[in-house]
DNA sequence: GCCGATCTTGTAAGCGCTTACATTTAAGCC
DNA sequence: GGCTTAAATGTAAGCGCTTACAAGATCGGC
């Protein structure tokens, strides 16, 4: 009683991977033409509402779903959106990430993500695996990467925004904040507060345009104000927390001691905190901890962690549009900047 | 000097998205056939080496990649693999995801991931964009989900894996590990240390088989030792800090407290601990509390927080391999058990 | 040096969809 | 009602690649 229903190569009764319906199918049973059922999916407004209930009930029936690759492939777009991040391993990109899915797939598009591990060369890779994939987008961490990156996606005419960064006078689209100016910030209030005796644990530079902004930042401030960081005073770390933690121990061997820690992000700070704590230091009164990002954890711990927050939904937001706009050919390269805030907590004080 | 080297129809002499080369273009300029072309990507030792060389040479010379949707739409597979995961902001499917990443990277595939936010209507809704973006494999997360999402995939034949689970007799393929016996054991353990009032603060087990069989695991070991969860002693909470703090405020409110508190996972856990270093309480004389995941803080804040670890990198590794595995046919649905095991720290001690 | 087996390479038919263009149908207007 | 004009469908040509299959080249073995 349903032998006829289908007219392809298809004879299997009933199990083993009965081929999937094609659009041509529903055409022949919605008796309509495979342009109409196209037309039902993309512009329903322009097909009558008979002919596409017809089409609709033919989809059901059959348990039709389109093919991506036969879409992508005739009308050259994918609805598919990279995004290449350094970590999974960290709230702010996945606040961002999450945001930037959401948005996408309330406009049918689908979101395609690699991490890099911060890997230069992996993210390369990873850039250009998703170029092959078709992506109509591509949503970049920082600015910093091998030009031949800039030059395959625009020999390709991808559309691309650096996120979490937001460097002076870059060629590139931009959205995110200033690294240098809110560390700077942070190091001016932290003079104001008395502190002459700076420390900093940065993140690994290399690759990292964030890590080394924030870190010039910090030199940015202190020249301006007649001080420098000592050699000694100065760490690179991968963002750890039992990196932060010996960090903290080392500079504390130190003599003379310094009274400020600037870390290169919570998850240091937050280690550099726990070690504090184990030592039987006091903070602030024996050392002023800063962290960078303003993690969740960050005002939960006691001390709170004095940091730098920027609203990372927005930048998830405003980099789904930006990249999902229209922008007709020649519109200007965007450069947006958010505002990344001080956010004061009891981690910081005036020194002893 | 290089005017006649493009035949197609393109003029644009140097700017302007000059159309991206096809695999014909380098076939013509190689002076090959498209096959020939397709072959010394696919299956390069078929094609003899002098051939190869100037097929690689037009490749570079023209600047060619791949045309992904085209590629799947012939070959019918899309050399991608979905995950959706509840969520990007927690390790635990952080750790998972990078390694099912570079496994898959290693192997020339592409990760497409999406975060579901613990709802299952978006979960669906996620699956289902994944499989029209034709993935070939399908990580999930757990296994409770519409029996339509598993229809769907029977009928596309699209191989998945239910992860982070270990049911006893599922239908579906899973690789995890056992929430309840892990849960048990770690209640087994407080009562061994000679807890009688237990409390517990479970996620929220709506769509979440993780947290339900957590919650399974707690009552099955009281039951087994004659005891039972006081409704008063039972919430469910969202997996963060603030919820966690909050249990416990409220736990503490309580007459007769309890004496452990068992928490559906890590986030929860330290929020509690947390609260607890905030009331003045101490943990463990006044208070055992345990976690679930081993978060790196876990170990790192003070006291250490007894949880229960599981090999994350396992699981993804091996999913990949079953994702990407050849399996004949009917080969057995797989049911992949990883250890669960008990990390025993301070933040668990006998009662007062 | 000839013949069949074995390798290489080329030819060309799709893969499932979108969309310009042609064609048909409905809608207005006097 | 007969005309023009606009709206709704259908026709069919690809999109860029893979891969049966056919054809040509190569190589031993005798």
């Amino acid at each position: 009683m349903s032998d006829r229903v289908e007219t392809k190569s298809k004879r299997l009764p009933e199990g083993a991977a009965a081929a999937r319906p094609t659009l041509e199918d529903v055409a022949r049973r919605a008796e309509v033409s495979t342009a109409t059922v196209s037309r039902t999916f993309s512009t329903p407004e322009k097909v009558r509402p008979a002919l596409r209930l017809k089409v609709q009930k033919a989809v059901e029936a059959l348990g039709y779903t389109p093919h991506g690759a036969a879409r992508a492939l005739a009308s050259q777009r994918s609805h598919t959106i990279g995004a290449v991040i350094p970590t999974l391993d960290n709230a702010i990109f996945a606040t961002v990430v999450q945001t930037l899915q959401n948005e996408l797939f309330a406009r049918g598009r689908t979101l395609l993500l690699a991490a890099s591990d911060y890997d230069p060369a992996r993210e390369r890779a990873q850039i250009e695996s998703l170029v092959v994939r078709g992506v109509d987008g591509l949503m970049l961490t920082g600015e910093a990467r091998d030009p031949a990156v800039y030059e395959l996606l625009a020999r390709r005419g991808i559309r691309y925004a650096s996120t979490y960064v937001h460097p002076p006078d870059s060629p590139h689209p931009t959205i995110g904040f200033d690294n240098r100016a809110a560390m700077h910030k942070l190091v001016a209030y932290l003079h104001d507060l008395g502190h002459r005796a700076f420390a900093m644990v940065a993140g690994i530079a290399e690759g990292n345009d964030r890590a080394s902004e924030r870190l010039a930042g910090v030199r940015e401030a202190l020249a301006q104000r007649g001080l420098e960081l000592a050699p000694e005073h100065l760490t690179e770390q991968p963002y750890t927390l039992a990196a932060g933690r010996a960090a903290l121990r080392r500079l504390m061997a130190e003599r003379p001691r310094p009274t400020a820690m600037v870390c290169g992000n919570d998850v240091l700070a937050l280690g550099a905190l726990l070690e504090a704590a184990a030592l039987g230091l006091k903070v602030p009164e024996d050392l002023s901890i800063t962290g960078f990002d303003d993690l969740d954890l960050a005002k939960e711990i006691a001390p709170g962690l004095t940091t730098i927050r920027a609203p990372l939904e927005d930048m998830g937001r405003l980099t789904a549009d930006y990249l999902l706009g229209s922008s007709p050919a020649e519109e200007k390269v965007p450069h947006i900047e958010l505002p990344a805030e001080l956010v004061v907590r009891g981690s910081t004080g005036v020194p002893a």
